[in-house]
DNA sequence: TGACTTATGTGATATACTTAACAATAGTGA
DNA sequence: TCACTATTGTTAAGTATATCACATAAGTCA
């Protein structure tokens, strides 16, 4: 596979292009052209061609995309197929909703265990995923290959747990708390799902919206 | 407030900006420059100064920002300071997660109410959230304010029940399905929380990073 | 008070990203 | 088989985004 340096927007419309085909493959569609693919996605027909074409030929000249074939692919480059290992540091309410409700395994991880802090869990099971003490983390890290670290910590807990794990030789961190990780010298890989900065980017156009709509009002109201 | 067409990546940025000034004022700072801002976020000093410049003059020439005055803009700017109603449709593990981790008010938003299709959670309260049967949606709508909709049920009921929420007025949608709802045409609002999108961007750079080790362990061998 | 330092806001420049255009090529039907 | 259609991969052009650089002005300290 081609791995040239591909830009961070192409790389987020992967996961897309992923969900779109498994949707078409769902109502039964096994072929695709750039052009209702973009349709259907919001995306020009050329910026789809493109992106793809950071990665190899997929298509046909005057036939389109194979829909299986393509979604293989992109799994592929997205790293799917690897059988990537996780861990999970904090069952707190998220941590427990997303063991349960996240389909890991659909996605290429496993989660292979769970850490707290409270006695009362540590040494239980959930959903399949053994719970053990903070105290037991540095040498687990040391005898599993874990390629990355689900956070889902208290706030406070965020920095210090994320230094520990870093020091302890994880690469990688999918972040769902609230705290601003990305260290400015750090390799470590962060990617963060901050529910906030997503409700307030709703919330700005839903205001911006008001805003055009209040001055549309005024003008009408004038004339 | 000046209210000029401002690019989407400016927005992104701001609750990320807000988060930090959060963070700042914990620690009680309570003036910035651009220059540390940008190096506590990984940004430079001139994009930040251009992205606060959309908005209006924020800053001081030879201090820097103030903290709070630049956070209390910030949050003005995002619409933290609108009362803004939302209601969520479908209570299932993830909404009441959400109903009880997410802390709406601290963003602007009121949840105002829930709906579900199960009887047996109909008419109860769920921390302080009513939840009230799908078929009295339309009406509810039709007497009250909603200014968005958390959308939480399963993947089946997220077209139709977007369709029906859009049909009687609701522009914008907080998306929680794993389905593409950027519809073509549509004039409706609709921001995204897609988790497999975003672990499988992190496995995209977990598997690069390996692939990038691997090219040099080679080498390493060849020499 | 006045020189010096700091750090903004902004116009100009550079880089990155998206879209347009088209030659090339595989299917399709007479 | 051969013209015709559809649609790709890719180069070039256009647009948007980020960075640089500097004039400007507020704060600081002798």
């Amino acid at each position: 596979m081609k791995r040239v340096k591909v830009s961070n927007n192409v790389i987020r419309r992967l996961p897309r292009y992923l969900r779109k085909l498994d949707e078409l493959t769902e109502s039964g569609v096994s072929r695709v052209s750039s052009f209702e693919l973009g349709r259907q996605l919001g995306l020009t027909p050329s910026q789809i061609r493109q992106d793809f074409s950071c990665f190899g030929e997929f298509g046909q000249q005057g036939y389109g995309y194979n829909v299986p074939a393509l979604r293989a692919e992109i799994a592929s480059i997205l790293g799917m197929d690897r059988g990537f290992n996780a861990i999970m540091i904090g069952v707190g309410n998220i941590g427990r909703a997303l063991t349960e409700n996240f389909n890991f395994s659909e996605w290429g991880f496993s989660l292979i265990a769970a850490f707290d802090v409270r006695p009362e869990i540590i040494g239980t099971m959930f959903h399949d995923v053994p719970i053990l003490s903070m105290d037991e983390l540095a040498r687990f890290l040391d005898e599993h290959r874990v390629d990355a670290a689900v956070l889902t910590v208290p706030k406070e807990a965020a920095v210090p747990v994320t230094e520990m794990l870093t020091a302890n030789g994880v690469e990688a961190i999918w972040n769902f708390t609230n705290v601003e990780l990305t260290a400015p010298d750090s390799a470590v890989l962060v990617e963060n799902v901050h529910f906030s900065d997503s409700l307030l980017s709703l919330s700005y156009f839903i205001a911006e919206r008001a805003d055009e709509r209040a001055v549309k009002a005024a003008k009408a109201e004038r004339v």
